[in-house]
DNA sequence: ATCGATCATGCATCTATTGTGCACGGTTAT
DNA sequence: ATAACCGTGCACAATAGATGCATGATCGAT
């Protein structure tokens, strides 16, 4: 079941565990159960004769050895990914299993297309698509569980821009629109700027989550300070704070407002428009494999599509 | 049983399939049953979706993208040497299993001392030797049976002084003597030169063997072209043939003269001074390993040893 | 201090992978 | 034509690997 990869598969568990640290959620990430990983950890221990891990507290923690051996499996994965990627080109084969992740938006406008597509082009390919918000994406990359993902452009605490096991693509640029009751007073109009609605209680997601940094992005680009009145998860449950009048939001363009009642959304023009980055990643070196050349090529399709739809003054 | 290395077996057993081309070579070379071979390469092929091997005649062949695989999968197999190399020195961790290989004079003068001082200095290593002639030697390098090799630097026709596989580090220059029956008009010199031998019969080994390549390089270096009378496959044998009368022939330092009784050994001099260079050999990538750089290290001492004994003209 | 929550691990069990031995079919050489 | 060789498929066996539950250890909160 996990078994594509020509790397030993407890490597692939410890770098997982490196990345959140305990065994149950690595056992989570994986797919495997808690006693599996700890035996896989305690098993590869035993066949490399390193000690990598540390009893520590209640959990364990990585030794010194530990950390450098996953430090430097980075490159040894992708040396591996770019060969069977370079194969894979010089003899125009077929992969057999192909994972795609992405989060909400993002999977139903882009990688529910791809994936049709590709269901289409290569009738024997076994694709499976998970949702998860883009941090999980990718984790699942680590974990070999998805081999692209579809995710919003963040400098996350935890993955950086130019984190040596991945390799990004940008897509599009997909603006954030205002959302507002359609009896405010500005309704009416097209388009407003930040600073029109600076005095406006805010509707956003939790602090911590995936948005929240791009709404305070915007507004720090702007030199507002917004007040937050209310927190949603979810998008749905944000128009509808907003259709009850709670408040005004920030809407993704590619996010739909189909079961919005009394909301009508604005773009957003001034000095800030604000907008999140939608990248494709891949694993380190599997860039060149045609199986996701033909994937992004397509997503680039796509996502030009997304973008000549829409009025030219917002690029 | 065979799961010391990170990277998949069935790559492993494919690249040694590369080298001797027959699953039934490619079962005896890596311990396998040739089923198990085929079922191997076939999964393999399954999982990468990859076609590595076609039918030809009653074997197989390696396919394009096989070949590339496999000449791909060098870089790979050290880079993951060298990382585990570089941990082991890091953390300073110990080894379970070591293996050792070597030919036969090489095992008894230097491995069996290597694995004596491993045994007392690393008691709870487990550590292996396997006698076999230099060829072998490096296809079990290869086929990661053995760890590191003692063996007597060649040009095969299959493994390059430079091969990427593998690093290589000298260890001595065992000289090559000439034995002769005890009642030949030479017998009471000291050193010979090979134009004096030219006209005596010459027993050898079998042509295409290890040392035979070492023989006739000794004679064109100093353009004689030696009648070849008889031929033996072991050291024992020619040293009986030389005693029974039946002509002369060449012996390196290191292989004993024990069990001789008519037969005198003289050294070589003149401008041709043959000698064989003896050579450890490990996969490349893993020589910064500590045990690997302790055993180099015994094995230099122990070779100076040998040569702290010779005449000082042999230098 | 006590109770509950969280985390890792050991054990019994089961499953699935993997290797073996033998037989068979195809191919080449004598 | 016969024999030797090579690879592969199949039934069976052995082993590795995953699961679920129970246990022990640690930390936080009441």
């Amino acid at each position: 079941m996990h078994n594509r990869c020509m790397i030993d598969p407890r490597l692939i568990t410890l770098r997982v565990f490196a990345r959140c640290g305990t065994v149950g959620a690595t056992a989570e990430l994986t797919g495997y159960s808690p006693s599996a990983v700890s035996a896989q950890l305690r098993e590869l221990q035993r066949v490399l004769g390193m000690q990598l891990l540390t009893k520590d507290g209640r959990g364990v923690r990585l030794t010194a050895t530990g950390r450098f051996l996953v430090a430097g499996s980075d490159t040894l994965i992708a040396e591996w990914e770019s060969l069977r990627a370079a194969a894979m080109e010089a003899g125009d084969q077929v992969q057999s299993r192909f994972g795609l992740g992405g989060f909400s938006t993002a999977a139903a406008q882009l990688l529910a297309p791809l994936a049709a597509t590709l269901r289409s082009t290569r009738p024997l390919l076994e694709v499976q698509v998970l949702e998860a918000n883009p941090a999980r994406c990718f984790d699942l990359l680590v974990a070999e569980r998805i081999d692209l993902a579809v995710v919003v452009a963040m400098q996350s605490d935890t993955y950086g821009e130019d984190d040596p096991r991945f390799e990004q693509t940008v897509l599009l640029d997909d603006p954030l629109d205002v959302i507002i009751p359609s009896n405010h007073p500005l309704a009416s109009r097209e388009t407003v700027t930040l600073e029109e609605l600076a005095s406006e209680p805010w509707i956003t997601e939790a602090a911590g989550s995936t948005y929240h940094s791009l709404f305070t992005a915007a507004f720090t680009a702007v030199g507002v300070t917004p007040r937050i009145a209310h927190e949603a998860v979810e998008w749905e449950t944000q128009i509808a704070f907003v259709g009850a009048g709670l408040g005004v939001g920030l809407l993704p363009r590619l996010a739909p407002l189909r079961s919005a009642e009394n909301v009508v959304r604005l773009r957003i023009t001034g000095k800030g428009k604000p907008a999140r980055r939608i990248v494709a990643a891949v694993r380190r070196g599997s860039i060149a494999s045609p199986l996701i050349q033909e994937s992004l090529g397509i997503l680039q399709v796509r996502a030009n599509h997304i973008l000549a739809a829409r009025p030219e003054d917002d690029l």
